[in-house]
DNA sequence: AACGATCCCTGTTGGC
DNA sequence: TGCCAACAGGGATCGT
């Protein structure tokens, strides 16, 4: 099952960060694999820039961690598909895959362990930020959602599926495909149904949808923070997994009516969908 | 400009 | 049972 870092167990991670690195200043850098730092011109920049900086605050939008340090740079962080930070001492034996690691003057290393490499790590100065997509991404899904007549202009004349639409980030930013098929199927929406053939009242579905599933989401230690489980006061596992109403679930019957649940390729991307309850 | 397709990666899964 | 191809997906980039 699917264990994408998705815009609740980011918030999760850059919780955990900034305890452990607000107000700290790094002292050291590594990059493990050149392709981790490749929104840099070069590796050197993410190793030569960091050390001597304080990290004022661990801020998000959407997936991309960003952190403010001082000298006017910004340390972006993105999990992609299968990365996670880890806090760990210095003589904490590197687990495979630890493509990036600095280290605070109080001796706690942030590491990112990533196989499929889809993250990155970036030290940007403010024209590097400015020339980036950053530059272009949208308002946060969870802290900053636009309201339903933004989410209305954005949308109107669009031809893209909707589901397309939810997943491109400068429009809404922090949406990935799980969360996009679960806030589809809360509001009754076919994936493939075009952006622009909206109604008034769909729309207000889709926008209301957006701040429950990711909350629960967050509630419930998100879709892949396993490590958490534990931590859960009722001793359920902390998965997000169950919750799911559609996503993975071709087959199995929808929670809202019992019809089999259907899977269809949009985007370049499994979606899942009730054909019962969303209609094209 | 908008949209769709392609590519990058490797651990996991499913089919034979 | 074991092997290997297919699959999974966020986001940059390119072609139309």
């Amino acid at each position: 099952m699917a264990r994408v870092p998705e815009l609740p167990e980011v918030e999760t991670t850059r919780r955990h960060l900034a305890v452990a690195v607000e107000g700290e200043t790094l002292v050291w850098a590594e990059v493990g694999r050149d392709r981790t730092a490749r929104r840099n011109h070069r590796p050197a920049d993410v190793t030569e820039r960091l050390p001597g900086r304080r990290v004022e605050r661990v801020g998000r939008v959407g997936k991309f961690i960003v952190a403010e340090l001082d000298g006017d740079l910004r340390w972006v962080i993105h999990l992609g598909m299968s990365g996670r930070i880890r806090l760990v001492g210095e003589s904490e034996p590197l687990d495979p895959h630890t493509n990036f690691r600095t280290r605070t003057a109080g001796g706690v290393e942030v590491r990112l362990v990533d196989p499929r490499t889809f993250g990155f790590v970036a030290v940007w100065t403010p024209e590097e930020w400015a020339g980036s997509t950053l530059a272009g991404i949208g308002r946060d899904a969870l802290d900053d959602l636009p309201s339903r007549n933004e989410l209305a202009a954005a949308l109107a004349g669009r031809t893209a599926p909707v589901k397309a639409l939810l997943l491109d980030q400068r429009l809404v930013a922090g949406l990935g495909n799980i969360y996009a098929d679960e806030v589809l199927a809360r509001a009754c929406i076919h994936p493939l149904r075009g952006g622009g053939s909206l109604t008034p009242a769909e729309i207000g579905a889709l926008h209301d949808a957006v701040g429950p599933v990711l909350a629960e989401g967050i509630q419930h230690g998100g879709t892949s923070l396993d490590d958490l489980a534990y931590l859960l006061p009722d001793g359920r596992a902390g998965t997000y997994l169950d919750r799911l109403w559609v996503y993975g679930r071709a087959g199995e019957p929808c929670p809202r009516c019992g019809t089999a649940i259907e899977r269809v390729v949009v985007a370049q991307r499994s979606s899942h969908f009730c054909p019962s309850c969303q209609r094209r």
